[in-house]
DNA sequence: GTTTTATCTGAACGTATGTTCAGTTACCGT
DNA sequence: ACGGTAACTGAACATACGTTCAGATAAAAC
């Protein structure tokens, strides 16, 4: 079962993850094959099942691991002492990290419907604890007395959808370079809960 | 062709579309199998052939209806004359607007993959539409010298994600009611605008 | 060099898909 | 009452789906 040397299969079941994640984000779940995966990894249907039980747990696997990264890369911040900087972190934390990660981001915003309700209960569990992580700077601003912020959950919930959204316009190339863009977005973000 | 009065199909047309935004903001328009929206409207799915062409305009149709939707609503509204009252009503319509189509909204925003390049062409269009008339105010507040925004194209952009993401958490019945949700967001977008 | 084991093929399984259409039904105007 | 027509059924079309598996292949182990 497990072996020593890299042989082909230690590639091969990372290939079929790469593939599955940018035919899942350009076309969505249902719409992509399992022929359409093996046909990328240049392999048959039926080989698939080597590496993974069924469609589902492929889905569910990319969204986990997304989330796993997404959390492990949050932990091994130190975070500043004062609000402001944590804050300003997380931002530009949170625009380079998803920026990285287009497809990644899509599916495990698109998707959820396609799991199980178990499933979808592990993932939102993952997300609400990055989600906390937001929460609880802007909690430290209000006690600090540096933000003011009329609700943190609501503020939380905006502050993410607005970040999140660069991936939606943002393209390579374009008129402004990420570092621009992070300052622009911190800007408005350092504003929006200042007293 | 035409009918005079109230028959049957004047209102089939309708269902049809009601099912099938239903359907496809649940499970995805690839997920949705045209015997489903058949089966919800009480029909065989031969049947649906006689309102539309094909599973492709169906999509399209609701697409482009729910823009349309939301122009015509904003080209209803009379603007005020300062820009800080203009995008204070800017935030609660869209709000507003988006919380009462929550399905639209959804399909609007996930199933864009899904539309020939010719039917995308025109969605984004339109869409661009509605996120002029948020540049429009936002320009005329640093033209007015009430407002002090880094990009306008990219404020935008964020205010946009920031406002549409609520329809991601709000549920009726939870601890804020939608006006104090929209207060709580038009707080958040006028200082992250201010001057 | 032979046995063992992991890997892959190719075909098959039952089921589902979007769409068409000849034929039936039900209602409309007269 | 009746002819015309719009609406619908039910079956069929070709094609695709996820998944399984006996058998072929290739590589590792001894």
């Amino acid at each position: 079962m497990a072996r020593t040397q890299g042989s082909h299969s230690d590639i091969t079941g990372p290939r079929i993850r790469e593939a599955a994640l940018r035919l899942f984000a350009r076309q969505g779940y249902a719409a992509v094959s399992m022929r359409q995966i093996a046909a990328e990894v240049g392999v048959q249907a039926g080989a698939l099942y080597n590496y993974i039980p069924d469609k589902q747990s492929l889905l569910f696997g990319l969204m986990k691991g997304h989330l796993d990264e997404l959390l492990a890369a949050r932990a091994a911040v130190v975070p500043a002492d004062n609000a402001v900087d944590r804050l300003e972190e997380f931002t530009r934390f949170h625009i380079r990290f998803h920026h990285d990660r287009p497809d990644a981001v899509f599916i495990a915003y698109m998707e959820l419907r396609n799991l199980t309700p178990e499933n979808f209960a592990r993932i939102e569990s993952l997300r609400r604890q990055y989600e906390n992580e937001l929460e609880d700077i802007l909690r430290q601003g209000v006690t600090e007395g540096v933000f003011d912020v009329p609700d943190t959950k609501v503020a939380t919930m905006a502050l993410i959808a607005m970040l999140t959204g660069v991936n939606t316009w943002f393209r390579e190339g374009g008129r402004l370079s990420l570092p621009e863009v992070e300052t622009i977005y911190w800007t408005m973000v350092r504003k929006s809960v200042a007293r």
